[in-house]
DNA sequence: AGATCCGGATGGAACGTTCCAATAGCTTTC
DNA sequence: GAAAGCTATTGGAACGTTCCATCCGGATCT
């Protein structure tokens, strides 16, 4: 179990330790001898650098901390592969906790990538608040991803929200709708913009009477609770555009049992664009966001504060896109005009 | 950015930088006065223990790395909550690196896990040969999570794919089926032991004669081949086993195309209870299995080699079991008896 | 009163690297 | 042939902790 050091590859190549560590991470610069015999005691013995040793002295880890809010959340899996790539091209390496959708377990999270000395954090789809990751901000490079700042010390990328919901609203309309209801997901990340962007839109087209928003989140049972809700109004509209992906699938379900077909009775429209929404039986028509240039975007801009002294707050917005399946179809009775 | 050391709170509470590290430590050995003002010059300072520096000088880091053979996989997240908590009430904490589904990536992530010193190494469905895995396991304990192994110096947790594969045949039989396909994954981890706890059952019930099993793999589009090629062959089944919720799902596309009913026409059974499964629209009837005990239990491995220094090879096997949904019903014409 | 003990606090060594100033041994230059 | 310059290598300090042996001052014992 004992890892053999530094020392102990310089004796047995009968050289100093200082000509060891240079050869681990300069080798041309040494007589091409000495390299040779370091580089075949290192073998013989298995000796790998102890990394903690040399954070300790050179007091920066190449580590950028990544903090998901949850795992389970497959929109993160491809931020992180996103994030994983850049990190590798400038010579870092990406290290991941999970904060299991709990504020508190998040912040334990962030305090131990702090302990742990990591040189940048990227935090994707935080729960906590603002003024506490300012705080942690104080100490190393932190950036959002799926969250809007207008923070100077912390900086963010995320998707336009409000293009997306634009998006969404200008292929209903195309589509003939003109009673489109938004559910939306109050103040979670991204949330807010999902909604005005729809206002917005809605507003161009004409429609700003037919403006309707129903207050749920982003899971399944919160856009399930919502569409019965709807439902249970009389009054039920041609199109409803979900927050997201989780709570387009629950007002699926509710309006699949209603006996309501879809996109017969009502179009649905999610946002994220998970791989389930691909799925045959699901078909989702959603709005699609670049997830690996998220994390890749993420990645340049931790460094730029890190490598090129950057001091001043800087928030990305990404374009996003829409995806057209078969949950959308022109209204059973066109009303319009 | 530069952050204070133990150093500076001891310059500000007036006391020696051994008696900070010890109230960090066990604050009740301290006296009060002295502790008192200790805590405050910390807090006043924003200190925050440096865990480089104190895992060099303890040689060790309390760390458990977890490397995921793929992020995407649903099934790897509900494992790794299970890893979190059970390392969390030990005192450890877990840190994440994605393999993503390439052994020469997974190698890095392994690499670095090393270069980082941590204590254990828990590898979720692994790509990297079992040799190469041994070598690892020289310098630290490592447990294989969902993949076999008969090895003295890895351990392993898996479910016994043998009863999951069992429990499928024999909710299939008591529904009164006969004609039961399995769709085999070859040799992916699990794969081989599904298909021979099938054929077992199958004999056990004198089903001998209808042991069919068609070559796949654990994909989506795998499923759906073989369950075209089955479909093809004109010689219907009445049940169809997949190797896992992927496959099934793709089995069950080609099924809905055919202009087929599941369960009336065809019943279908998966394995892993994905979180997909659930959804009422694709209501699929598979073999659960206990994923964060799987966690719990490979850390509880981890930390026996750790803590209570066992040396003999370990590998625990937890009991899947059968979840019932809508995709498995009587066969149309019951031709038993 | 001197020896002993004890809780509380301290100073220095150690952990395994990197970094820097210094050195040794050559060659080149005037 | 001494000075200067180069290349290859070295020793020691430093990084921020923990750990251990030691110390200090007061209480307790004989």
């Amino acid at each position: 179990m004992k890892q053999p050091t530094i020392h102990d590859v310089a004796e047995r190549a009968g050289v100093s330790k200082s000509l060891v560590s240079l050869v681990m991470r300069e080798p041309d610069r040494v007589s091409d001898a000495s390299r040779q015999a370091v580089l075949e005691a290192a073998a013989e013995l298995g000796y790998r650098p102890n990394a903690v040793a040399r954070s300790l002295v050179q007091r920066r880890t190449r580590v950028i901390g990544v903090v998901l809010s949850d795992l389970h959340n497959p929109f993160f899996a491809d931020v992180a592969d996103g994030i994983e790539e850049a990190a590798t091209v400038r010579g870092y390496r990406a290290l991941l906790s999970s904060g299991f959708l709990d504020a508190k377990r998040e912040r334990a999270a962030v305090e131990m990538m702090l302990e742990l000395r990591v040189d940048g954090l990227i935090m994707l789809g935080s729960m906590m608040k603002v003024t506490k990751i300012e705080k942690v901000a104080a100490s190393l490079p932190v950036t959002l991803l799926g969250r809007h700042t207008t923070s100077k010390v912390v900086d963010s990328v995320g998707v336009d929200d409000s293009a997306g919901a634009r998006a969404a609203v200008d292929h209903l309309v195309a589509l003939g709708h003109e009673r489109i209801v938004h559910i939306n997901a109050g103040k979670a990340a991204g949330a807010p913009r999902r909604q005005s962007g729809y206002k917005k839109a809605m507003r161009r087209h004409g429609l700003e009477d037919q403006i309707r928003s129903v207050k749920a989140n982003f899971t399944e049972r919160g856009g399930a609770r919502a569409m019965t809700e709807i439902l249970e109004s009389g009054d039920l509209p041609t199109a409803v555009f979900a927050p997201n992906d989780f709570a387009a699938l629950g007002a699926m379900e509710v309006i699949d049992s209603a006996g309501l077909d879809i996109p017969g009775d009502v179009s649905l429209v999610g946002y994220d664009n998970l791989g389930l929404a691909a799925l045959p039986r699901i078909a989702l028509t959603t709005i699609g966001q670049p997830r690996a240039d998220l994390g890749r975007t993420a990645v340049r801009l931790v460094l730029e504060r890190l490598d090129d002294d950057r001091k001043t707050g800087r928030h990305e917005v990404v374009p996003p896109k829409l995806v057209v399946r078969a949950t959308t179809g022109p209204p059973r009775h066109n009303t319009r005009g």
